[in-house]
DNA sequence: TCAAGTAGTTACTTTAAAGTGCGTACTATG
DNA sequence: CATAGTACGCACTTTAAAGTAACTACTTGA
């Protein structure tokens, strides 16, 4: 079995990263603007936020919903195949607050 | 809060990367020599091997033990620690599986 | 004494992720 | 009509992780 196919990567590969987690952590709230997201996640680029959403919306994690407004009105959510994801962050997420 | 500080990325600093899902279960089966680790993870290098091997050691994750026999004889076993990752571990492994 | 096995080290290169700094096109408000 | 807010795109640079290939130093067995 190659490194790309052990279970716990193809995890990673989807959560893993710099941003990613707090990302998803921000969206389990619910849906939130792209400038919301960015004023959320102190220190991230927007280049980057938006590397991240379009792949995370590419895997499938997340939803872009353009509103038809005068002003551009874009919305981020997590799909439901992401809020799967949550047991496996919870378990991350208490073990590093433990440590 | 930094990236860095978020708990899952603490987490994710310690047990992230190409190489570590698969060490850690590797060695979650108990105490392995090098060669054996190199052989029981298809692909990787020996640099890769022994870089991860002594961050893990730095992180208190994984312990060196060096026999005196004749011949050079090194075991490497995971630390009480890193034994509890085991239940993070098994829901990306889970989730992983399951995706 | 020569090959093979032990556990690495060293120097260098490649690749992927992230960061920087700018520009675009639109609308709303004073 | 100028400024600020919306949501980006583009070109480039930096950094960190991983990969490559060769080398060290020891011992055992044929």
């Amino acid at each position: 079995m190659t490194a790309e196919q052990f279970p716990v990567n193809r995890a990673l590969a989807i959560i893993g990263g710099k941003w990613r987690p707090q990302l998803y952590c921000t969206l389990e709230g619910g849906p939130k603007r792209f400038l919301e997201l960015h004023r959320s996640i102190p220190g991230i680029s927007r280049k980057v936020l938006t590397d991240q959403l379009k792949e995370l919306e590419r895997l499938g994690m997340v939803e872009r919903i353009e509103f038809d407004e005068a002003v551009l009105h874009v919305e981020y959510r997590l799909t439901d195949a992401a809020y799967t994801l949550q047991p496996a962050m919870k378990g991350l997420c208490a073990w590093g607050e433990g440590n």
